[in-house]
DNA sequence: ACAATATATACGGAAAAACATATATTACGT
DNA sequence: ACGTAATATATGTTTTTCCGTATATATTGT
């Protein structure tokens, strides 16, 4: 799979797609209501950043009942992989990605993680 | 200087900026019609596309007579030059990027670059 | 003071991104 | 078959981005 680098960037700018991709380097899988919950974002809103971050090919899906389950695409060049992770460290400290991941710890009735790790 | 992630992935969501900050990041400083020969650019649209990176502080620019030289942000965060390593990486492949190396290596009549390191 | 060169900015229009609201789809339970 | 919950898509509108063209600014040489 080739991903231009253009469509990564534009994807990672804007703030709701970046959080997102960001939660989801930490817990490898959450499903729309958690991250919409984390984000505090509009359900079509975060539908459809969604969308186009699966479009763009970073982040991969899988259906389990009612939830539909988001993941960072396990094909990624590493280069892109890389970049996320130096983001991530440039991050951490910025208050609006910490507040997410609390959000995230403190959301009531979650859609436990699934038994595969 | 505080840096927001959403304007440094702005700035690399152009091609254009992008193919500058790689030029940049080979070259150390080039001057804007250096940039615009290799990238075969407009000469407006290229001086609005710097502008921007200058704007975000991803570059800064010095000026040399009629020439202004323009390199990557010496006082840049870490994790910002990191994202800028991993993508040139990711990219040595493409043709574009190459092609922009061949360009400027090629072009008549360069300022030649001072002789600071 | 004037011409020439390198670069920047202003303006106007076209294309794309973003969002709120409403509606559709899919799966599950009864 | 029906209701409900999770997610996706459609629609219309506002905002932002991008670019071509024209013009302005700064510097140097004559």
């Amino acid at each position: 799979m080739n991903i231009l680098p253009e469509h990564v960037f534009s994807a990672l700018a804007h703030p709701i797609r970046l959080r997102c991709l960001l939660l989801l380097l930490e817990h490898h899988e959450l499903c729309v209501c958690e991250l919409t919950h984390a984000i505090r974002a509009a359900q079509p809103n975060m539908s459809r950043h969604l969308a186009q971050l699966r479009e763009v090919g970073l982040v991969s899906d899988r259906r389990e009942g009612l939830w539909i389950h988001y993941r960072i695409n396990p094909d990624l060049p590493k280069w892109i992989v890389n970049v996320l992770k130096q983001t991530a460290k440039g991050v951490t400290e910025s208050a609006t990605f910490s507040d997410d991941l609390a959000a995230l710890a403190a959301m009531p009735n979650r859609p436990s993680s699934p038994r595969c790790a």
